[in-house]
DNA sequence: ATACAACCTCCAGTCACTGGAGGATCAAGA
DNA sequence: TCTTGATCCTCCAGTGACTGGAGGTTGTAT
């Protein structure tokens, strides 16, 4: 029969904590594991696949009720295809924006880190440039 | 003499809540406050700047031990500033992360609307699009 | 004089984990 | 077989960075 993972093996195949593992499975991020004789969570290739879509959602910035949303575009079936493309529209959307604030995030940090030469930090223009740093609007 | 500001006054200035602002009192990033005869907390000029450091230093990422290190520099102009140049170079990697992820999620998803919006029982696999994304060289 | 906005302190809640106590179970070596 | 140490279990408390609210006081405009 196909291999089983312990969640420690799942843990380390994902870079996710065992206590980060079983909080998803509590939340219902994680459907909730199937458990062997003695009580121990059992998983499976396709649970790695979801929990690292999940680490992956979250290291991006998105939300848990947003990667549950993300999570429901592949738990659809096949027949409400429209809505999911509807969901998938809407995160695009989405990631436009976030992209967009992340460009303008790093252009303003590049001056701020390139502009330092060393030196006393009375002539540091990192901490100038932060104190002179507007990002107003941009919703960061 | 100079005029002074009242917590709102303050709040209005930074575009910070009253309640963040003695939250920052509690913790050390702002010095206590001054009092009115009534004991409400009043400020000046230069708690502004003060407060408006923090407010951009957060908006670019940074933790508040981070702000707390960069605030120090800049109470002690004579330290070397090259931490600070640090701390910003940090962040400006992981923005550099953060930018390839939510790029090749955004190629992932545009092809995963376009897919369902073709009619067919398209094959909805965000999970697999996303969860088996390497973004080789990131580290992560 | 009376509203009512703004202030005060203190505390609880949020989100997404993280860590630890106290106890059971498993796998490997002596 | 026994023992040791890693791993697992549940449950609960703590973290970071706020946010909001209760309950009470003060300032100001009418």
């Amino acid at each position: 029969m196909a291999k089983r993972l312990a969640i420690g093996d799942l843990a380390r195949q994902t870079g996710t904590k065992v206590n980060t593992i079983r909080f998803y499975e509590d939340i219902g991020l994680l459907p909730e594991a199937l458990r062997t004789a003695s009580g121990r969570r059992s998983y499976e290739a396709s649970d790695v696949r979801r929990l690292a879509f999940i680490r992956h959602g979250r290291q991006l910035g998105f939300s848990i009720p947003e990667i549950r949303s993300l999570l429901a575009l592949s738990d659809q079936p096949d027949r409400d295809c429209g809505e999911a493309a509807a969901i998938a529209r809407a995160h695009l959307a989405d990631i436009g924006i976030r992209i967009a604030r992340l460009e303008t995030l790093r252009s303003a940090l590049t001056e701020v880190a390139t502009s330092c030469e060393g030196g006393r930090a009375a002539e540091c223009r990192v901490i100038e440039a932060i104190a002179g740093t507007e990002l107003a609007g941009t919703g960061i």
